[in-house]
DNA sequence: GAATCTAAATTTAGAATCTATATAAATCAA
DNA sequence: TTGATTTATATAGATTCTAAATTTAGATTC
């Protein structure tokens, strides 16, 4: 009947524990003294936690020493260290076209990667058997075995709900493997977080790109797809059904903003230039034979072409308009631009911000991300941690360093 | 350095008492062991604890008794109630035109309410002179004195951040005044929390309204402004600098949708129809000397005239359109239109539900406002017993019944 | 009316945890 | 070697919980 168990004594070293371990995961090497400051609380409890958390794995002790670099004075310090390698977290990326996995250690440090492309695969089985050798292959890069993984995340270009669950079912969504995570479960022993590969992207801006120490925050990820992750307060929105975020059924994106669309407009171009021979473009030659990329776009637009120049201004135009939606809607204190698109965004983000100003009363910060390709497995990297941070009581380790 | 205080033993205490307070407020007369089943606590837990919220005055102990109807065996049962007289809350609404006041017990049951017009109002001193009025009126009608109101919420027609501060300076906003809290405060020695209007709608309608067991919910207030407060997780958004649902800088609901907006437009239609004598619409006359209000024009719409319909028909178009926008990015459950034009939309919403289901994957289920005019002030209410719950244990009773 | 039954209340003992204080240890300097 | 200094550890006391034993208050039975 009762939600939460009763708080017993065992709550307060639970607590206190955790606070530490928080601490101690962030910092570098601390002394006793130091994590009395930093927790609050008295020496026998800070040494009482510090003896549990190096008993059950989490944290190792190095040789005494002293801590300031003045005179050293008085009986050298006990010194803790965050034992990051008690653990290891896979972030992995099913993207439409490809995925990429990071192997990261449990100060999030990647220690091995693997991509691989979808072009072969045909069936959702074969997509998860493709992302499991790219899994496969950081683990033996690493050295890692199975029993070393603490959680996995993975990120899909899906509405995901707060519990992992994929609840829409519709043809937008129908490209990746519903039993994936239970698969790579199954497989490897270790637990598979799902998760909205916007989400991810905002997670991963906020903890390692642009948006370091903002709270509330959108990152809007334009490449294989036109979606947005939403943040306030440092939680992520999921919406009743995990869709919050998505904007598919926007009319105001309607077919311009991913990858996809871009080569489709740049083929209709392309073969009206064809009809216009006063039109100078390289997309003229790329309509024929070849297929369009918005990667000959953008590259055709760097060298000068005009119709392609003419095909991202459009693009940036009709960017803008969604990040003023979002920003009058939401109020984030920054927008970050992530994806394939945001590298030719990166130009015009100030006249994006100009736009804003007259959009809305207080206008957010805009910054193109520079985590490139790995926005979504970074942040999935960090679910991972988050997960692993949450149950690192109950957790029972494999460390290597003992 | 240490940003929580260390967990001691007597934290648990604090847990433990919060959580059957919790239980004790939402429920009726109950049990101890009643409160065992419902706490998951031990039985000398629950009647050290019960011993101590009567001490605070925060719970009375009735006769004792049995509980269940069926036979009386064994010893009877002590019997704990919640003492909802154990102090007040008022619940303030500061619209454009007009303000309403409520007084409420700690279970929420109002116990005075009062509401004055600005109409006379010329400066912001003297609008808070008028709700100071009607407070001071729900204090004389119930008997209620300063000492046992414990706290006030007061929502506006403007953003306002977590902590309550207005950081929008913007002439939008400029209709209120900025010391109304602090005076108001000041005046009476009770705590004031300030919040936008639209967000408290949404307490409103999840506490009492429509979207009980709602945690993804968007309210629209479609009354003097237009307006949305946005819940995700059962958590108000808020925005960096309060503006989240903040909708005056949308395009789309750009002077249409509020009161203000819709009598403009009939002030127009009015003086077209003037000019076009085929046109029948009781709009024409009242385009001359006397000033044309929405209320009016839903008046005319409910008697069949054809201008006036034309105008709430467009603004339930508009209406629809906002509602499939909040729809897609936030992936609510179910929206709410509440305020004056509500009233007027109920018998459009067939199909702005119908109009949805074409926009998204998941269309939320729309509903219309049940509470009328208190929309905003019950959610202040449930605001102010929010603050009372969280502080709870802090604060210093002068209860009633002791 | 006394004994018995029952469920609840209360008391008691034990465990976990914290703080505060006292004691011991390790290092440098004189 | 002794003293100063800082840290680590041990001890005592307080708070709070659980679990088990005991008491209590009313109903039922003999």
């Amino acid at each position: 009947m009762a939600t939460t168990p009763a708080a017993t004594p065992p709550l307060l070293r639970r607590v206190n524990a955790s606070k530490l371990l928080g601490v101690l995961s962030t910092a570098g090497v601390m002394t006793g003294t130091g994590l009395i400051e930093a927790t609050g609380l008295t020496r026998a409890t800070v040494h009482a936690v510090c003896n549990d958390l190096i008993a059950m794995g989490w944290v190792v002790e190095l040789d005494p020493g002293h801590d300031a670099p003045g005179t050293p004075v008085g009986r050298p310090s006990r010194r803790f260290e965050f034992n990051s390698q008690a653990g290891y977290v896979l972030g992995i990326d099913v993207g439409a076209a490809k995925t990429t996995v990071l192997l990261a250690d449990l100060r999030g440090d990647t220690v091995a990667k693997a991509g691989r492309s979808f072009a072969e695969v045909r069936t959702p089985t074969e997509q998860t058997e493709v992302v499991n050798q790219a899994v496969l292959e950081t683990l033996a890069a690493a050295g890692v075995s199975d029993q070393e993984v603490l959680a996995a995340a993975v990120g899909i270009a899906a509405p995901v709900d707060r519990d992992g669950n994929i609840l829409v079912d519709d043809e937008f969504w129908r490209r990746f493997d519903a039993g994936l995570t239970a698969r790579l479960s199954e497989l490897h022993g270790w637990p598979v977080l799902l998760e909205n590969d916007a989400n991810l992207a905002a997670l991963g801006e906020r903890w390692r790109g642009q948006a370091r120490e903002v709270d509330d925050l959108v990152v809007l990820l334009a490449g294989e797809r036109f979606g947005s992750g939403l943040m306030d307060s440092g939680r992520l929105l999921h919406g009743s059904r995990g869709g919050a975020g998505e904007m598919v059924y926007l009319k105001m994106v309607e077919g311009v903003g991913d990858t996809a669309g871009i080569a489709r407009t740049a083929r209709e171009r392309g073969a009206k230039a064809v009809a216009d021979p006063v039109v100078q473009t390289s997309l003229r030659a790329l309509a024929g034979d070849k297929p369009v990329t918005a990667e000959l776009v953008f590259a055709a637009a760097a060298s000068g072409d005009q119709v392609a120049l003419g095909i991202l201004d459009e693009v940036t135009t009709r960017t803008a308009r969604v990040v003023a939606t979002l920003a009058i809607l939401f109020n984030p204190e920054l927008v970050v631009i992530g994806g394939a698109v945001a590298e030719a965004a990166k130009s015009l983000l100030p006249s994006i911000s100009e736009q804003l100003a007259g959009f809305t009363a207080t206008p957010p910060r805009v910054a193109a991300s520079s985590l490139g390709d790995a926005i979504v497995s970074v942040g999935a990297v960090r679910r991972a941690l988050n997960y692993v941070e949450e149950h690192a009581l109950d957790l029972q380790l494999r460390a290597r360093r003992a």
